[in-house]
DNA sequence: TTGAAAGCGCTAACAA
DNA sequence: TTGTTAGCGCTTTCAA
């Protein structure tokens, strides 16, 4: 059998909560007690049961982070974010791939809420009435991280992807690029389907350019991908000058493409990419990319959580973190 | 307050016992009854309490994972290799980073131990007489994922890194080459140290070269490192014609120094990389990588917990996955 | 400053 | 097939 409070308590001959409040810290503790009791407690090698803890008192000091997939370097890097925070804050991470797959989501809520986590943070590119669903019936917190709601009602940390589309498309537009091309993430994902394709189609309408259906593809967010939307759009008559992928790794499928066919970057075609990954410094030419910063992304959202769990005041309850373009050789310099 | 066990009990008109019973899907429960529970159940929306059951029960069904860096590519695969077993056998994963820090590490060990983790998953490089402290004293099965013990004590899954080490350099050596640089992890790192530096040196001596300090740079896993360390090693008047380079962002980097001064690769310099992650496709010329299996070695490590929390028979506590290389452009074909 | 005692919500004998 | 009951190891009033 393993030690337990009751057997310090027994050996140091006090009771059981002073013991516990001597491993929990309280102050209320004469020195002596308080020695005598950390002496037993080495002696012993006790370890604290953090689960008769968590039945007790009702908090586990863990929270649920649900994520599309880890083995992803953005999720990764946004997954660090969080880890670090909560470590900070001493919470333990337990941490679930969704693939982004509703079911799989909704299933995983349940089995956190059903673990007692404290708190849940959530990240998915889409948010149907379902997930509004579990998260307004959870006992605990939820923050959106790099995610956000239709309606925009739940604490979420994000940066502009509209205005970051904008942005990275009038750099283009800005040296008078007539053709800009755009390879965006799958048609389903409301993220690459509103708000960034939103900003790129505004830009160009400040610009004076026409939306050309044909400069629009479709990838996954991995490098083959890129690689053939860039293909196809380099193979086209009335080829682009420009490129604007939504992630670093099609962009640089984008720059290959080019490069195969004998085109100079950014001589010939000019590519941003999109999160300024470390991929980005990986390339030659290096890559210009819109910087999303998901290290920060995943440390505030674990920050915010951790105001929610202890109920402190939140100002914003949406945070929006800024955005800027690192420009490197795959684009001139203006 | 929520509703517990006992509320769906009273409700459903039967004991707590059978409620249970249900919810576990113990046979022993009548049709008629179980029908009624389960919806007493979705009436009074039941959710169990994960946290009373491990009191009761003495399982979490959790285990604990402790990597170095989760944004690192290669233990984010590992680490999605480790879940998506988990999720098969219905365990959840407490993540940590430990940045191989020793201290951080035997904090992690105790705090996941509080939390009564069902298993535990270690990867580090360094394993010293605390760690095989702890992990002997651990009431739980420990497995070591990509990582080993001096002594080879404890149950593990690996590559044979000497092996692979050896493979690469006598690819080269094959090839006539008679300067082979080996661009190592850190010095600290005894993988990187002892197992494949030893391959390195062996299939230099098997091939008759001698070797040569010179030829042996020590980088931090990084772009950066790597490419700095291929500048020294170019930047010498007895440059090598071929490097090989403990992973591929290391190997990438190296590409990348060596074309900055206008060798060719692979003519001028043949370059090898290790891990065949995902970046080995990402540039050009494609890098040749040592494919090391990171998704099944987390994979197979959770499936071997599994054995072992399930107190299965296990034939072999040390499992050695096979390697292979993966020849691209950045190798002549031979 | 300390202790006694009542739970927290569940599982697992054991009995019926 | 079902119910009774004694914990699991801790926190947290409340009283002293």
């Amino acid at each position: 059998m393993n030690v337990t409070i009751y057997d310090v308590a027994r050996e140091a001959g006090v009771s059981m909560a002073t013991v516990s409040r001597v491993v929990n810290g309280n102050p209320n503790v004469k020195p002596a007690t308080r020695k005598k009791v950390l002496e037993t407690i080495k002696r012993l090698g006790y370890r604290p049961n953090a689960v008769a803890r968590g039945l007790a008192s009702k908090r586990t000091t863990t929270v649920g982070v649900i994520i599309p997939d880890i083995s992803s370097l953005f999720y990764a890097e946004l997954a660090r974010g969080i880890e670090d925070i909560a470590t900070m804050y001493k919470y333990n991470i337990i941490l679930s791939n969704s693939d982004q797959k509703q079911e799989k989501e909704i299933d995983l809520i349940d089995a956190m809420l059903e673990k007692q986590v404290d708190g849940l943070l959530f990240m998915s590119n889409h948010i149907t009435e379902e997930h509004m669903h579990a998260f307004q019936t959870s006992p605990v917190p939820v923050i959106l991280s790099s995610t956000s709601d239709p309606n925009n009602e739940l604490p979420s940390v994000n940066i502009n992807n509209k205005q970051a589309a904008y942005d990275a498309t009038r750099l283009l537009t800005d040296k008078g690029h007539q053709r800009i091309a755009f390879i965006s993430g799958p048609k389903e994902d409301p993220l690459a389907g509103q708000d960034r394709l939103n900003g790129y189609k505004e830009a160009l309408q400040d610009a004076g350019l026409a939306w050309d259906e044909q400069l629009v593809e479709y990838g996954d967010y991995r490098y083959d991908s890129g690689l053939e939307a860039a293909q196809t759009l380099i193979g086209r008559s009335d080829r682009p000058t420009a490129i604007l992928a939504m992630n670093d790794e099609m962009a640089i499928g984008a720059i290959h493409a080019c490069q195969d066919e004998g085109l100079a970057i950014p001589d010939d075609v000019e590519i941003i990419g999109f999160d300024n990954t470390r991929l980005a410094s990986m390339v030659r030419p290096r890559l210009t990319s819109v910087v999303q910063p998901m290290y920060d992304i995943g440390a505030v959202s674990m920050r915010l959580l951790t105001k929610y769990m202890n109920n402190e005041k939140v100002e914003d309850h949406k945070v929006v973190l800024p955005h800027r373009i690192e420009e490197r050789e795959s684009t001139i310099k203006s």
